[in-house]
DNA sequence: TCGCGACCTTGATCCAAATCAAAGAACGGA
DNA sequence: TCCGTTCTTTGATTTGGATCAAGGTCGCGA
């Protein structure tokens, strides 16, 4: 996983109220302005669908501000979410018709649309934009597969740490910086959407969550706000090699 | 998952002995000379690694024929395969220097490799390829996350029978149709490597497989080759709706 | 202020899959 | 042909996390 989502991913786009992972990265001045042109702002309330799989999707997104997820259901109402969008994430498919998950927002969000067709039409004229959705597109992959090592081999133990310190280091990247030594952050999701994302119950996530409290590697005030004390320790506990930076 | 990729993956690709779903998908005529001009074959024996995670990988490259896998291991060895790669398969990462993952030859396989310099140089001024690319990439993307909620929240039973279903509609994308009714097909995969991709124990594979037998959902000649009279049976097992199609 | 609903925690019990163990195929090489 | 290796099956036992169940906490609207 790349360490430092900083230096490659965030950067100004256009007059949008953040710096973001965006996709004009490595724009020209006047593909920003035709960017700027399409664009409209949208913003949800925590718990709110913004998008349901299947749905026909008619624009491409980034988060400004907030957390939201992507969500597979089985038709019994088992559910696995496949990835989480913090600000600065991209989401939407050039190219691709219908949206495959149920996007949902977990805290309040405000996100940058672009509306897809003209969006599409300005991704066909400018090489930059295709190269960056092909960058990001790529991130993501390597996202999944880590996941996948996740819900696949490693124990409930290990899938809480191992999501703390992902939360943790996202959380950083925004403020353009590294989590080191004490770190503090908010979590941005339920017990139950814990659960959904790292294959567990919502029980077990909880159970967990108290053990590495009684443990003293992680205290919380409140459901939602955690202090971790020693981050290194932390990221030992999720079962990730100590640097796995060489993806970057 | 997209459930033909016939029609969409599948295209000749200058002189390569097989019709491959292709980087030069779209590519014109003197694309598809430069391509040929900076490829060359190489064969691999069933077990051999291609790759190491980390090592520098100076080229990208399509299955010709046979099966490799991806996969991650962690430091204690436990060992996640986060993609198969089957005929028609793309694998690489333009403008990345380093394999995230292990590559691994599960059959004697053939891979038809393009040098990456040069590679990426014919991208740069080819919008085709970097289009295609994308396209590639987002269809991996939706197999990994597919993979997500399988490696969450399947039960053993499903997991088994949703591989044979991806096997025996890979194989028969192959032959140009769409599994239907009595399919016929063989595991190019150990038991120990279809473990690995499930989430699983090679034991539990074991006897998940003899309980499909028990019950007439597939038959076995040998250890790998595989009959199952009746598709839509095994499809309704794997727990995927009827019909996933609406991604394609 | 009270009461309700949404979240969270903890305990008791159960069960699917892991682990430990042993014994068959299948196959290639001497 | 026999042996050794690799892969597979099956059985016995254990266990991590699921499930079932009961309270606890917090915040908000009446």
């Amino acid at each position: 996983m790349p360490v430092l989502y900083a230096s490659r991913n965030l950067t100004e786009c256009g007059d949008c109220p953040i710096r973001h992972r965006a996709v004009c990265a490595h724009c020209e001045k006047d593909e920003l302005a035709e960017l700027d042109a399409i664009k409209y702002y949208r913003s949800f309330e925590a718990g709110q669908v913004l998008v349901w799989s299947g749905d026909h999707m008619d624009f491409v997104a980034s988060v400004v501000s907030g957390v939201a997820t992507l969500s597979q259901v089985m038709e019994d109402g088992r559910t696995q979410t496949v990835g989480m969008l913090f600000p600065s994430d991209f989401v939407g498919r050039p190219g691709r018709d219908r949206a495959p998950y149920n996007v949902v927002a977990t805290t309040d969000l405000v996100m940058c649309c672009f509306r897809k067709k003209p969006f599409e039409e300005l991704m066909a004229r400018t090489h930059n934009i295709g190269v960056r959705l092909l960058e990001m597109t790529l991130d993501e992959l390597d996202a999944a597969r880590e996941w996948m090592l996740l819900l696949g081999r490693k124990t409930a133990r290990e899938k809480i740490a191992s999501l703390l310190v992902i939360i943790a280091q996202r959380d950083a990247s925004l403020k353009m910086c590294v989590p080191k030594g004490k770190v503090v952050f908010d979590l941005p999701l339920t017990r139950e959407a814990m659960a959904d994302y790292l294959g567990l119950t919502l029980e077990t996530v909880s159970r967990q969550i108290s053990a590495l409290r009684r443990e003293g590697l992680v205290s919380l005030e409140g459901k939602r706000h955690v202090t971790v004390p020693d981050f290194d320790r932390l990221q030992e506990v999720s079962g990730d090699d100590a640097d796995g930076g060489f993806l970057a």
